[in-house]
RNA sequence: GGGCGAGUGGCGGAAUUGGCAUACGCGUACGACUCAAAAUCGUAUUCCUUCGGGAUUGUGGGUUCAACUCCCACCUCGCCCACCA
């Protein structure tokens, strides 16, 4: 007999996929065709000089099973992969292996591509993209340039994060802790002009939007706690003295008869303005900056650790509080709201901070309980129940619960035009801009008369340049800074002298808006062809880990809606479902990392003679495809031996002589039946994505089919038994390509399973002729009984009530109700 | 501190959404084959048991004829965010 060897059949299949092209997505606007289409997609990886594991590769698995399950529904799948392949972790590799990073990512491409090759995904390579290609990152820049137009892109020198490892800036989303996502370091604030995108103009409909998508309720709290909406106020009052007038924001309300101070960050940009002329407006100014170095240096876990200054100023309160002393204070923060704001005892930081300087507080917000109630009146703890509160002031509104009166105190404040309502939002515009080499180059030129000017379309792309010492120079430019020939241009508007921007864009430009090119990706004069785009997508299924909450699938949401705004596309969300996979931990229980050193590779497996569908089936059958999971060796080896005993089951029945000595209904009708119900099984869990549960179903039918075929023969069956086989390598065929398709071929079916039709399940087939039913006797199972599948209600209890061991547990009792639940159970209740 | 999720055998997990808890796989034990081992095939495998049964889905309570599933309280673990007014 043929021995299951993967090593043999599986880069076979794998050559023969790749020349016949049976994977390529068909534009349905050449063809013609009609077919539904689907968009899978997986996160396109950046290969970074680490090979893939095996938890990269579950990734991969459930999308392609995704896939291979639709294309065999009848859809018009695509299914395409490419190359994210700019940015700090694919130019740190370079740096390291001391190779450019062109090559660095040439290489690792190559080996990355070779190992999803060798499992077999069925991608349409056709739309292969490379985010570095100058073809690719050509649009990237066009994107820039979109953006400025709508003047979404804009400079400023501001304090920003920066990583002195590295040596670049970071957005805020890329410092954890106070340190570098990338490397760790501990960052440090730089004051730097760069490029920002305009986020916070979208920042409402972006949180709106997720109403539309569907999306895990995980990732979508993820994003909208990192935009952080927050409906408030905002109040305006002069400063005593002076012609200012301050602005402060609060969503609590409320309570605004309880604010007895004021406190701004030290950070504030109207600081120095308000304490000019004050007594000790320097020590002021320098205690705020001894307090900024404190705050980047520990950041605010210190939470008993507040300091602050008096500003000798005072506001004139409208709200009728009177005259409220301004402080400088740690905890305040200049980016959020006004980066002002009035204070009350109704709000833990600020009692805190009124408890350390002996500050007045007064709170007018009290719980329901009366001995509490004088706790709160005489300061001993901090209440702040926006809801179940009860407010002492203002009149209006003595005695209500706070929770109650929310939008009545709204209405109240606006009417007596004391306040506005405002929205303020914790997210902060996208800094765009990196100090480093390896990225598509911003393509701007700065002229001395018309300052920063676009590249003109016709120009673009702006070439990144190769340079043979590329390392970043920490001085707060690029390394183009040094090559003279890129530098130095003239300006687009009036000819004259000019210099082009020397930073690069962060990575995740490139991947705002990849999922677009797959649509159309050798487009030479656009980016995308706006009906190929509106065809394709949004995305069907985004596949992908939890990792990309607030960074990647943020950006992307964003570009898509600026697209949608410029007219491009007719969508203004990119991917209408996403799904999050669970992590694939080391047997360890930990990361795979190179650091544990505890990474598994699908190489070592495949090498070791598991063979890729082993591997692609213990992924999936570990557990559900969006929990995480330790990997197990010995798992793996009980998916490899299921497939072993498929490949013998369907060998062993193929070496059989094929003339029917006799023939046996009884049998072939078991075997029909098991295929039928597995062919159930396998469709309705795939089409929950349950995975793991379509893997035991297919055991259990194989197992079943064994004893089958042990009991009596496959001569007595012969057809019943080719039919299911054949029925058996569809099934097979989304999980374990290489097998079913050799299976397919051995049974002498023509083309590629991967393109066959997926089989229906026979309605009479599934159906049970005799079903166990449970008698419970006061909730508990007292006895079964059989009975066929038919048998009416009232008989089926009939037949339970008559069951020796039920009668011998009723002992003589009356029966009290009686309760049936078809082909499960019979329930009866005595006294 | 806030948000999200999870607790079921020795282990990964299943349970048609309120209807026979522990499917499927791993591991383990025994048997068959073998000179022997591996591989393979078969049988058993939640726990206790005086073999009649009894207990059991993190803990305690509730609803119900019936609860892993629903409600209330609590415990433990994981992930994400966090001086955001």
């Amino acid at each position: 007999m043929k021995r299951y060897n993967p090593k043999v059949i599986e880069p076979k299949w794998q050559k023969v996929w790749d020349e016949t092209k049976i994977y390529q997505a068909t534009d349905p606007l050449s063809s013609g065709k009609s077919k539904p289409k689907r968009y899978v997609l997986e996160y396109f990886p950046y290969p970074s000089g680490a090979a893939m594991h095996v938890g990269h590769v579950r990734n991969y698995t459930i999308g392609d099973a995704v896939a291979r399950y639709g294309r065999m529904r009848g859809m018009n799948v695509l299914h395409p992969m490419g190359w994210d392949a700019f940015g700090l972790p694919a130019e740190n590799y370079a740096i390291k292996s001391a190779i450019s990073p062109q090559e660095a990512v040439a290489r690792n491409i190559a080996h990355f591509k070779e190992q999803l090759m060798q499992m077999g995904f069925s991608y349409d390579w056709s739309r292969e993209i490379n985010s570095t290609d100058p073809n690719y990152y050509k649009w990237t820049q066009w994107f820039f340039l979109l953006l400025f137009k709508r003047s979404l892109a804009y400079q400023q020198v501001s304090p920003q994060w920066w990583c002195p490892f590295d040596k670049t800036v970071l957005a805020d989303e890329q410092v954890e802790n106070g340190r570098c996502w990338r490397c760790g370091n501990e960052v440090e604030r730089k004051n730097l002009k760069q490029w920002f995108f305009k986020i916070r103009d979208y920042a409402d409909r972006l949180d709106k939007d997720l109403d539309k998508v569907n999306w895990s309720p995980a990732i979508k709290a993820m994003q909208r706690n990192w935009i952080g909406r927050s409906d408030g106020m905002l109040f305006e009052a002069p400063v005593k003295g002076t012609k200012i007038k301050l602005k402060t924001f609060s969503a609590h309300f409320e309570a605004f008869r309880a604010d007895t101070f004021v406190v701004i960050a030290p950070d504030h940009p109207s600081l120095p303005e308000l304490v000019k002329g004050t007594k000790d407006e320097k020590k002021v100014l320098n205690f705020a900056e001894e307090i900024l170095k404190k705050r980047v240096k520990q950041g605010f876990t210190d939470e008993e650790h507040v300091e602050g200054i008096f500003t000798g100023r005072y506001i004139e309160d409208p709200v009728g509080n009177g005259d409220l002393p301004i402080w400088v204070a740690s905890y305040a923060l200049a980016h959020y709201g006004t980066g002002i704001v009035k204070c009350s005892a109704h709000d833990e930081r600020d009692f805190r901070f009124a408890k350390k300087y002996n500050l007045r507080l007064k709170p007018v917000l009290l719980p329901a309980d009366q001995k509490e109630a004088k706790k709160v009146r005489d300061q001993k703890y901090c209440y702040s129940d926006m809801v179940n509160g009860i407010l002492a002031e203002p009149e209006e509104f003595a005695g209500k619960r706070a929770g109650d009166v929310r939008q009545k105190i709204v209405k109240y404040l606006v009417e007596q035009k004391l306040a506005k309502p405002q929205i303020s939002y914790k997210i902060r515009d996208w800094l765009i801009s990196r100090q480093r080499y390896w990225g598509a180059p911003i393509p701007i030129i700065h002229c001395p008369k018309d300052g920063a000017v676009a590249v003109p379309e016709a120009d673009l792309p702006v070439v990144l340049p190769e340079m043979k010492s590329y390392e970043p120079s920490g001085d707060g430019h690029s390394p183009l800074a040094r090559v003279a020939k890129f530098v130095n241009t003239k300006c687009p508007k009036c000819g004259g002298l000019a210099e082009r921007e020397t930073d690069t864009m962060d990575g995740f430009a490139c991947s705002s808006w990849y999922f677009l090119r797959f649509a159309d990706p050798h487009n030479q004069t656009k980016a995308f062809d706006k009906d190929k785009a509106e065809f394709w997508l949004p995305v069907d299924d985004y596949i992908g880990g939890a990792e990309h909450a607030v960074m990647h699938l943020l950006y992307a949401r964003f570009w898509t809606k600026v697209m949608f705004d410029e007219g491009l596309i007719g969508f203004d969300e990119p991917f209408s479902t996403l799904r999050n996979q669970g992590m694939i931990l080391a047997p360890d229980g930990r990361k795979m990392s190179k650091s544990y050193d505890n990474t598994i590779e699908p190489d070592e497996l495949i090498e070791q003679g598991y063979g890729a569908d082993s591997i692609r089936l213990m992924e999936l059958f570990i557990g559900p495809w969006n929990q995480s999971a330790n990997w197990s060796v010995e798992g793996l080896g009980g998916t490899f031996r299921f497939l072993q005993r498929v490949w013998a089951l369907v060998e062993d029945f193929l070496e059989t002589d094929a003339k029917a000595k006799a023939h046996n209904d009884e049998l072939a009708v078991q075997i029909k039946r098991t295929v039928h119900r597995t062919i159930k099984r396998v469709s309705q869990d795939l089409d929950e994505l349950g995975f793991n549960t379509a893997i035991a179903a297919l055991m259990e039918c194989v197992n079943e089919l064994y004893k089958l075929k042990s009991d009596r023969n496959f001569e007595l069956a012969q057809s019943a038994w080719e039919e299911g086989f054949i029925a058996l390598s569809q099934l097979l065929a989304p999980f374990a390509p290489h097998i079913a398709e050799e299976l397919w071929a051995d049974l002498g079916q023509s083309g590629s399973v991967h393109v066959s039709k997926w089989p229906a399940w026979d309605k009479a087939l599934v159906k049970e002729e005799l079903i166990t039913i449970a008698v419970q006797i006061n909730g508990k199972i007292r006895a079964e009984i059989e009975v066929s599948a038919d048998t009416a209600e009232e008989a089926v209890v009939e037949a339970a009530k008559n069951d020796a061991r039920v009668k011998t547990a009723l002992a003589g009792k009356a029966i009290k109700k009686t309760f049936y639940v078809p082909s499960r159970l019979v329930s009866l209740v005595t006294d």
